[in-house]
DNA sequence: TCAACCTCTCAAGAGATGTTGAAATGATGG
DNA sequence: CCATCATTTCAACATCTCTTGAGAGGTTGA
């Protein structure tokens, strides 16, 4: 993940209705939802799914196939580890009080 | 770190001269450095810095203080420590698949 | 106190982003 | 082939964001 890639990223996680869906996705898994399922999950109309998975498919964080009459979307795992990863390795050099914390937090974690 | 805390950070850090400044910042360590200063390395102007600075202190990933004439900016470590955990522990709910590759980059890292 | 310094604030404009509803596209079963 | 379903596309509009340049606000040394 180099440094536009992470602008993306950040961009599409930045807006209220995309986070929910990324949220959404990671849970249901490698399955992955259709796109009405996903609209109805997080409130919004047909038209504003759809622009919002768009730009998540565009920064990389989701992925589609069609299945049936469906879109099926789903997280793109390898690109949000890499943003983790970003974080990790671009933001804390020499600074490990930045990366101790998050990786202590995964005790926390369902993983 | 809750979800409105998130949002606010990802939107800080979607924009190139912010991230910049953050990557900037976290390098140069708690000392931190003058507001004029963090403008002439990324290439921006003392109100175009001002504008930036203001926007990623307001997302809580920066700190200020008033050090005679300058004003001193310093990454704020336990926010972008925060960050990360936001990442993992909400985006990873059982999906091992997204903390570990991330966890293992760490080795790059040079905490 | 005054001039110089450093940074912030403000208003205006250009451009990007998000929302809405209507219409178009593509897939399926009968 | 047709009616239906699921989703996308489009245009229009409102809103937010970023940039710019000019000016104001504190702070310091002479």
């Amino acid at each position: 993940m180099d440094e536009t890639q992470a602008l993306s990223a950040f961009a599409a996680l930045s807006q209220e209705t995309r986070l929910q869906i990324v949220r959404l996705l990671v849970k249901a898994g490698p399955t992955g939802l259709a796109a009405g399922v996903i609209g109805e999950a997080v409130g919004a109309s047909s038209s504003k799914a759809s622009f919002h998975l768009s730009h998540l498919e565009q920064a990389g964080l989701i992925s589609s196939r069609r299945e049936s009459r469906s879109i099926i979307y789903s997280a793109a795992y390898p690109a949000l580890a890499g943003l983790v990863g970003f974080l990790m390795r671009d933001c804390c050099q020499g600074h490990p009080e930045v990366c101790e914390p998050a990786v202590a937090s995964l005790s926390t974690c369902n993983c």
